[in-house]
DNA sequence: TTATATAGTTACTTTAAAGTAACATAGGCA
DNA sequence: TGCCTATGTTACTTTAAAGTAACTATATAA
């Protein structure tokens, strides 16, 4: 077998990586969601991205798909116990990108959408 | 102006986001490094990944580049201070990668290099 | 019976990231 | 003179990620 990764911080991007991993994995942190939900707060994700996203949280074992028998359809994501160990990963990410949008323009309330959860 | 990021983690993102930069920094978490030493650490980086990456680091503020006025050149990288402030990030996405390498293989030898960094 | 709501899929296109290979620099040394 | 070194650049190609738009399913309520 061929060696896969220089250094283990490669395993972790593998897992988080992307556009769209980290910025769903962080709102899970503030709890259960629909779809519906997500795609409420991150208005600028697409259905499919969304949809592709969790498949591979899920399959990585990151989150928890719950999905209630129900029409029209009813489905929860949830951060799996696997996936809570990312919690100081994903608040320190979030912390440091506080300072480093203050540190460029100043105030981070002109960069950031007010979407309830950036105060 | 339009609001830029629906959460503040997207702006750490923009900065150390991306195939290699995190591999790069978590090398100068152990010390200053010349151009060099960066390409023996990480074989399968190509020179020209390597230079811009380092450059858009730079940029940012996030590494120093120390250039000796000689020939043939010598120029060495190393985190600035504002970098050093990624250092606990960078030491929890390799320690989580470590843990995750092992749930998924076994044993993180098999999917290590050795570069003598992953002991 | 027809419209509604929610979650998801599919084929396709676009955009961005990464990789390749050849070239540039310039002082020292054989 | 001409080659070596280390670092970096450029034009181009390839690959991967992300986006678009149209489609599916189906119990329930109007």
């Amino acid at each position: 077998m061929v060696k896969k990764y220089n250094i283990s911080v490669e395993a972790t991007l593998e897992v988080i990586g992307g556009k769209w991993k980290c910025v769903i994995l962080c709102h899970l942190t503030h709890g259960r969601k629909r779809t519906s939900d997500l795609k409420r707060i991150m208005p600028k994700i697409t259905q499919k991205m969304l949809t592709q996203q969790l498949r591979e949280l899920e399959r990585d074992g990151i989150v928890n798909r719950i999905s209630y028998n129900q029409v029209p359809p009813k489905v929860e994501y949830e951060l799996s116990e696997y996936g809570w160990s990312l919690k100081p990963i994903l608040d320190s990410l979030c912390a440091w990108g506080n300072i480093h949008i203050i540190k460029e323009y100043g105030d981070k309330s002109l960069m950031l959408e007010d979407n309830g959860l950036n105060d």
